[in-house]
DNA sequence: TAGCTCTCCCTAGAGGTACTAGGCAAACGA
DNA sequence: TCGTTTGCCTAGTACCTCTAGGGAGAGCTA
């Protein structure tokens, strides 16, 4: 009986990996056994359920995102922060599908998985460092511009742009513009 | 034996119902069996397997969507449009949960499902009728549209606002205030 | 009305998944 | 070298999807 080496790490990173490769969706347990030559019951030890897996899978993807938008906003404000966040971020969708769905799970905010999209929250803010706008008003662009990535991203993946022949990424281009005159001359309340 | 009178339709409107009660991840074929008081095999006489049964309650929870949304738009041009569009959709999505979901999986374009979610984005399309904008600017603002309210209403759901205290009504309010000031004013390509 | 057919739901069963309980042997620490 | 711990095993329960084939009620036909 050889030991096949199985640590939560290496299990999440393989889960992420399955994911991207056959579907967030279709990442079983049995299916990351398969993957480590065990059996179910072995990967058992490491976690406590299914759920556990996913959520694991989450914070990792989390995670994974906000350091890289991070690094894309270094040094960057405006436009250019706007630009290259939202670039981050639908680069990541196109790169790791399945990794981008496991982000969709409900999340305890308390979790790791939590603390990792709050982390994620505070970057988003950080694209607003040129365009200096007042509370609430960046809270409010804040969730916008979470919202409008994420939606355009979400459709996009799920082929709601198809039945149109206009360039997806010109249409993702000109959003950007339009969110750029937004922050810059955000209406009064 | 008594029969219980399935058909293809009473199954699909259950199944809506019950995907807003339980989720739609949790609607099962033998969740619905049990729903009717019947064997899941049963079920297999009037469905082809449970993809179907998924891809039915999307097309019946697009249809519902369209036709409130066309109801709402009904007379109205410009932010009042906009806003009557926003609403319902939201309010979908907080009234529906389970169909909302069900309307995210991925749809064929030919499909029953698909042609509910084209009519859906010419509705999108029928928001534009005050902003007179000229193509492909108008595409790329149906694009942008549903974007943000996908995104908003999804994330909301996944309780993606819920680690800020800003009411989250508000910050959709204001949501809308800057669609339609940037529809009003949409940057030259 | 008697019989025939069709439709609807049944049982049985194969195969997959989540998860628990308990066993055995390899690896490690004293 | 000898426990002890750790990691993977088998066995088993419960639920899911879906197929095959059987029986009985409902409706049509003579």
């Amino acid at each position: 009986m050889v030991r096949a080496g199985v640590t939560v790490e290496r299990l999440v990173e393989a889960a992420a990996t399955l994911a991207d490769e056959i579907g967030f969706h279709n990442v079983t347990v049995s299916a990351l056994a398969r993957v480590f030559g065990v059996r179910p019951a072995a990967l058992y030890a490491h976690i406590r359920d299914a759920e556990e897996l996913r959520l694991r899978v989450a914070a990792l993807a989390l995670t994974e995102l906000a350091d890289r938008a991070a690094a894309a906003l270094a040094g960057r404000a405006g436009k250019e922060a706007l630009v290259a966040f939202a670039s981050v971020y639908r680069d990541y969708a196109k790169e790791h599908p399945g990794r981008y769905a496991a982000m969709q799970v409900e999340i305890d905010p308390r979790s790791p998985a939590g603390l990792a999209a709050i982390r994620h929250a505070e970057l988003t803010r950080a694209i607003l460092r040129g365009y200096e706008l007042p509370e609430p008003a960046q809270t409010d662009a804040v969730r916008m511009l979470h919202s409008t990535f994420h939606g355009y991203v979400s459709l996009e993946r799920a082929g709601g742009f198809r039945h149109h022949p206009r360039a997806v990424d010109a249409s993702w281009s000109r959003t950007l513009d339009v969110l750029d005159a937004a922050l810059k001359n955000w209406p009064p309340a």
